[in-house]
DNA sequence: CTGAAAGCGCTTACAG
DNA sequence: CTGAAAGCGCTTACAG
């Protein structure tokens, strides 16, 4: 089997000309059905496969989206986010595009480089998902090409980002703690990590101030420094009686700690989690948290990306996609 | 600042060909050293891209490799794979090649349906990363185009592959559970399942015989079925003093169920697993195990494509990379 | 319904 | 050292 076979090829077999056959084998008008039938059955036998970078060339466009991960996220929410690109991959092939990963290296975040898939014009537009540097996000955006932001969000408004509703989810679940009879919650978080930290925060202080709780300080946990690392938990003298966590992994390091301190979950206390990843069922008991709504948050940013790229002038703004709560078995009811 | 110029651009404002230009910007020899600064500093002045494209188009190459991983390999040992895909991809990069990660969904391995990119001729060679039905294996090695198993092989000799050598380091681990006064040693894992799976209990078996130990049949147990779905332990009457368990996760769920059933480690069962991923700190104590040597992997995958690429008759068979044992709490040494 | 011509952006081989 | 010509595989716009 001649393993590049082109259109000429069929087109000579069959002796008409090559737009012909390209029109055949596009479904375009302007060949008889007979003809059409025909070459297409050539093209079969003879294992034509389309050559999609000559279109490219002549159009001018890759076909491609590189979907950025900042190389810090890999380690740590590893299958998150390899399962919204793979979403978002599969959205991408619907409408005739390639996903391609990058996974940014810290040294290129810090040093402002950019994927060398844009200097080789490989690429139509970009998704970023998980936030980078401020530095590297003003790269981003300096550069004339359609960006789109996953799964966090940048105080510059001009930018179309989609987002997990981190704030009504943590507000929905710290309602949910309060329904349970808590009045004793504290919030695990390093309020300046991120903006996914910061906005469940404020979910959580919401429920609070709605309820008219006020919000001790001792009751604000950092779980992190400010470059991301994990640290150990300053928990109060007094013990609250339910602690929501930022995410399921600061969740099943608080379990592990007040475990070995002798307290029971969630019989002493109660944790939330949120993300719904491999840290909650692995907690024992299995956690009660937020699950993240992937593949309505991969469809958003895949029809923004190719709507940008249609349209340069598309914007969209900011989208929440709501989570779900999914409950289990780390939260106990108190008797009123 | 126009966001498509072009060599032709370039030679014009400098009037001279785009021959000239072409020559300068890729380091050729033919233009004076005078001329060729001026072109580069023009090229960069007017934020030239090059356009890789059209040089595919040229050489009838994509320069892209890719990397695809059955769907279900995604779930269980995500971040593994995607370590392995990001030193790849880097290696890849060095030599002037992309890779890109196509997800091969369950539906397309049972459907023996190649990927899209395939059919467009934007790849140029596949690595195979992760063990797919055999009937998908045959349709690979059906199409002509350099292909790498990796992380798996396959009976068929003729066909490249990088695995861990997990004969080995079962072998090793089992020597070092037999070195600390062990006798009693069952290997928990489906036979049947990987080749991965069998291999590592052959390690485990040599060992065994190399010091005349009998391989009790009750000692060897199951841990999933035949597709990879994880269940219920048949635990002998008579406990083994130490565990071999073909993977991390295994021996995580094997020391949730021990110490369920109100057993101490290590100090009445020891228990070892393989891979150094994810759960080999989650448990408690941590998790003597092998750890994979991911770069030197990658490594090799992308040296055997690329030079299959360069050379169809180039090949290596089978290359197995050597693990190193991670010594941490989980095995306990018996007093003699 | 069918096809000759031109062009996408680059490179190779050759001539000067 | 420099460049005109041809070609990679396709598509678009136009003519018949």
């Amino acid at each position: 089997m001649k393993t590049n076979v082109t259109m000429k090829d069929i087109a000579e077999k069959l002796k008409v000309s090559s737009v012909t056959v390209s029109k055949a084998l596009n479904d375009k008008d302007g060949v008889s059905d007979e003809l059409k039938e025909k070459i297409k059955a050539l093209a079969d036998k003879m294992g034509y496969r389309y050559n999609t970078m000559a279109k490219s060339m002549k159009d001018g466009k890759s076909y491609n989206v590189c979907v950025i991960i900042p190389e810090r996220f890999t380690g740590m929410t590893q299958s998150f986010y390899l399962k919204v690109y793979q979403s978002i991959a599969q959205k991408l092939e619907e409408r005739g595009y390639y996903g391609i990963i990058h996974i940014l290296p810290s040294d290129d975040e810090e040093g402002l480089k950019l994927p060398r898939i844009y200097h080789e014009r490989r690429v139509d537009g970009f998704i970023l998902l998980g936030q980078p540097s401020k530095e590297y996000i003003e790269l981003m955006q300096s550069v004339d090409m359609p960006l789109v932001f996953l799964d966090f969000y940048d105080e510059n408004a001009d930018v179309d980002a989609v987002i997990t509703d981190n704030f009504y989810g943590a507000y929905e679940l710290t309602n949910y703690l309060i329904q349970a009879g808590h009045r004793e919650i504290a919030y695990v978080g390093n309020l300046f990590s991120t903006s996914s930290i910061q906005d469940r925060f404020l979910g959580y202080y919401k429920s609070l101030l709605e309820h008219k709780i006020h919000l001790k300080q001792e009751y604000v946990i950092s779980d992190r420094d400010d470059r991301g690392s994990f640290i150990e938990f300053d928990l109060p003298e007094a013990l609250p009686t339910a602690f929501v966590c930022n995410c399921d992994q600061v969740a099943h390091l608080l379990m592990e700690r007040l475990q070995k301190n002798g307290f029971k979950i969630p019989e002493d206390c109660s944790v939330v989690g949120f993300d719904n990843d491999i840290y909650a069922t692995l907690t024992s008991p299995n956690l009660t948290t937020v699950e993240v709504d992937i593949d309505e948050m991969a469809k958003n940013a895949v029809k923004f990306i190719c709507e940008k790229m249609d349209d340069e002038t598309a914007a969209f703004g900011r989208v929440a996609v709501k989570g779900k709560i999914i409950y289990r078995d780390s939260v106990k009811r108190l008797s009123e």
